[in-house]
DNA sequence: TTCATTGCGGACAGCAGCTGTCCGCAATTA
DNA sequence: TAATTGCGGACAGCTGCTGTCCGCAATGAA
């Protein structure tokens, strides 16, 4: 009947659905007789899951943390769940766990059945509105790269160059990187038989399957290595000049906690002060951030960065000039 | 042996870690002819995960979107990932997901191996230094009573009330409830013999586990209609008149797509105009997504967010100052 | 076109191992 | 103390898994 396999699979997915069972309801959901019960969780332990029992009126069978993480079994709400916090976490949400969870993004997207999958993306599109600055990408094409690095599948897509000019490219994917700032595919171009670092904000359009392409393996071995070598010899966009920097007046170490990692760098300045510099270009939010925290902060440069400030301080005093004094702002 | 049903699990696994295999490669790989590998797909197959097949030099199985998901095989950084990226769509990150999340989070942590638990908690408050306000509610507590709740155990916890007193409850968890700003817990509390719902903000420390209890059903049914009732009968202290209200003057339909639906709603006024309001009390960051969005703005109300707007600006002033006219700022 | 590669699946023989039954034992709780 | 629940040995029967051997079909490269 080839009962016994499905059913040990059956077993670990009643296990996750609630914590208690005694052998008897196990037996009776798997129609089979309690001592297979016993045998099957003997076997689930012999595979490394970790199910605990008790005995007594009191007893049953649970799944418990174990060495390993047994397979798990999502239904359709959780896997739209996982699926989200994966693509906010990818996309910039979380520092520390970008690269990852692509890859889990690639993994579960390449199973997610087709009718979760454009309730992922509707989910994930609604949210992005909001979020920490940064060069928004789409998890969509993150995870078809992740996925044609993987699988070592060919990829056409437009790419616009750094000078402007389009171009359209075919490449053997091999790894997508995280700079920490922005996200970057090392992938052999075909027509140009040469490694290229593409950055993934400047591909446009769809990225397209382009046939079997052969296992690439970036020069150096390291693909983070290589972007890194990359970008310090062209210089990349994310110069120095660039880059907003604001002086806070709080030491170093209570300033670092509230500042997300993967968008800005803290230097401490003398014990009392110290310095936040974007690690890209700086961007209105990174002002409006720096104000949340309500410390006393100079903008030390760029001076556009200044200028932005004094924009944004006539709006919001346009807007909070509502109740007593000047320029009463009504449409 | 227990060969059989192992090797399903690891057919799957290696499916789920690349997109090809020739069936030769998978025979190798599991120690087995080449026979019986065709027939475990079948056995994957008739089980309803779609494993695809093509023949010829270019051909293998790979592993398809099908109309379930399969069991997710995740390596450790993977489980990580996905664990950070459910806690942060459940305390808030993301908008219309946070119940679902909770519950795919218990799931996991359920069975999270321990080593890997306390890699998912540093990650996690790393990162949850920004983010949307809101109540900030602790993920592990999150998931500890979701458990609870699907489990049906006990529960003790120190729970301070709204006028401050604090007591210490053992209750029936029932279900854990988000109202698109706060988080409840619809419980029995067996001291007081009734029923009680507990905002998870004011629950102090540990939450214990509390020995076995009844499975408890919420009055009428349906949780998340219960703590709505008793919302509505209380108050809470999400009263209109803590609500920030902001004018802006854009279409609402150019304001709604950009604003989190969870935190704040969005009212026509007028063609060209709309009013946001945040769903609970207002917070700083109310003033500051709003600034954001860079567009003229007028706060209606309360008044203590006009203030704080105003200080928000004298913030950015000192901080624009640097360049170039009044009071320069130096330490 | 031709050939190599790869998947498909029927038939068969041998036997591994799964199943249910029956049993006594141990732990836990009321 | 009694009831509940898990544990696991023994056994008989037979399910169904495995490897082998076969010819067929589809695909892509030479």
């Amino acid at each position: 009947m080839m009962q016994t396999s499905a059913r040990l699979l059956a077993l670990l997915s009643l296990l996750q659905v609630r914590r208690e069972w005694t052998g008897q309801e196990l037996a009776d959901r798997l129609e089979v007789g309690p001592r297979t019960i016993r045998r099957d969780v003997d076997k689930l332990r012999s595979l490394g899951y970790p199910v605990e029992a008790a005995p007594g009126v009191a007893g049953g069978y649970r799944l418990g943390a174990g060495g390993e993480l047994p397979p798990l079994l999502l239904d359709d709400a959780e896997a739209i769940a996982v699926a989200v916090g994966l693509r906010t976490a990818a996309s910039g949400g979380v520092a520390g766990i970008e690269e990852t969870s692509v890859r889990a993004l690639a993994k579960l997207e390449q199973v997610l059945p087709h009718r979760l999958r454009r309730r992922v993306s509707a989910l994930s599109d609604a949210t992005s509105a909001f979020g920490v600055e940064g060069p928004r990408i789409d998890a969509d094409v993150l995870a078809t790269l992740a996925g044609a690095c993987r699988d070592a599948t060919g990829l056409h897509f437009a790419y616009v160059a750094k000078d402007g000019t389009a171009t359209r490219r075919k490449v053997e994917p091999s790894a997508v990187v995280y700079s920490g700032y922005r996200w970057y595919l090392v992938a052999f171009d075909l027509d140009r038989d040469d490694w290229r670092t593409f950055r993934l904000d400047r591909i446009r359009g769809r990225v397209r399957p382009g046939g079997r392409g052969r296992r690439r393996t970036a020069p150096g071995g390291d693909p983070t290595a290589y972007v890194k070598r990359q970008l310090r010899s062209t210089g990349g966009d994310d110069t120095p000049a660039a880059r907003g920097r604001i002086r806070l007046l709080i030491p170093a170490a209570q300033a670092s906690p509230r500042i997300p990692d993967r968008y800005a760098t803290v230097e401490p300045d003398g014990e009392h002060a110290c310095i936040v510099s974007t690690r890209g270009a700086w961007s209105r939010n990174f002002l409006v951030w720096m104000a949340v925290l309500d410390v006393p902060m100079e903008v030390l440069g760029p001076p556009e960065l200044a200028e932005t400030a004094r924009r944004l301080v006539a709006r919001l005093g346009e807007a909070a000039a509502a109740p007593p004094p000047e320029t009463p702002v009504t449409s």
